[in-house]
DNA sequence: TTTACAATTGAGAAAGTTTCTCAATTAGGG
DNA sequence: CCCTAATTGAGAAACTTTCTCAATTGTAAA
């Protein structure tokens, strides 16, 4: 799984240091959106030390390695999570920030007609679902 | 029309103002989204003087007044653009940044099911499609 | 294992974005 | 035409993100 990991930075050239390795972690561990504060925080308590600026290259390098994402929320703040594998799209609970993914896409299926009608060749989508999880609600 | 907007502001105790309406203006002779600093400087045509903070509250009391909706772009800008009637999702040219509104909604359909195949109770949901539109195409 | 080097880091400066403060101005009801 | 509360402009302040650079460190090759 590491290994894994790993080969993905050195095919690229980049090094698997101990500062991503701890960012990547902190994701992996949060099954959450999180700010990059709440990371830089959670991050030095695995590596005491690690600056700001190098949470925000880390998570800069792992989105472009496609193993997070970048997602934004509706109060403004930027935040990150683990990237889903294959086309999911998460639901958010509002409350406690829970992250649940889910597989099944409506937009793949309308994409080509809505190219038609709108005359717009739709390439990408970005959908959240927002509301409250079973624990929450309690 | 305009008789119309201002009693938005007017039972909610607000003033409408040459900057407030200034802002919404250029919203509505763009139909694009817009980063502030934009919408700055083209409020400033309309009405030369215009604060950079003035902008920001007019676009906040915009969307409280559900006039405008505040967007989120991939390269992390936030960004406005007119109000939507109704429930309607808007596709981004990705080059030009014109907006195309659509009226069908794939989520509403499948919400109920999500809510009991994942045990979230949806309510929102935040969806745009980006593309490019006949126009850049050439 | 050791070496060599490009990639990466921490620290702080710098740039950019958003909010706040407050005296002066103004829209709009009466 | 007043009065008053809401709003504004200007700049300070707070907050977020990027940049700079000398020092450090993974990693491939020897
Ligand atoms: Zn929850
Ligand atoms: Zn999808
Ligand atoms: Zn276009
Ligand atoms: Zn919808």
């Amino acid at each position: 799984m590491s290994k894994d990991i790993k080969n993905i930075f050195h095919k690229q050239g980049l090094k698997f240091t101990p500062q991503r390795r701890a960012v990547l972690k902190v994701l992996q561990d949060t099954q959450a959106y999180l700010s990059i504060n709440r990371i830089h925080t959670k991050v030095k308590e695995l590596l005491p030390g690690t600056g700001l600026a190098t949470v925000y290259r880390s998570l800069e390098t792992l989105v472009e390695l496609e193993l997070a994402v970048k997602v934004h929320l509706e109060d403004g703040c930027h935040s990150y999570t683990l990237a889903p594998e294959g086309h999911r799209h998460p639901i958010v609970c509002t409350d406690c920030s829970r992250v649940i993914e889910y597989t099944e896409c409506p937009i793949q299926d309308i994409s080509k007609k809505l190219s038609k009608k709108t005359g717009v060749l739709i390439k990408t989508h970005f959908l959240q679902l927002f509301g409250k999880c079973e624990e929450c609600r309690n």
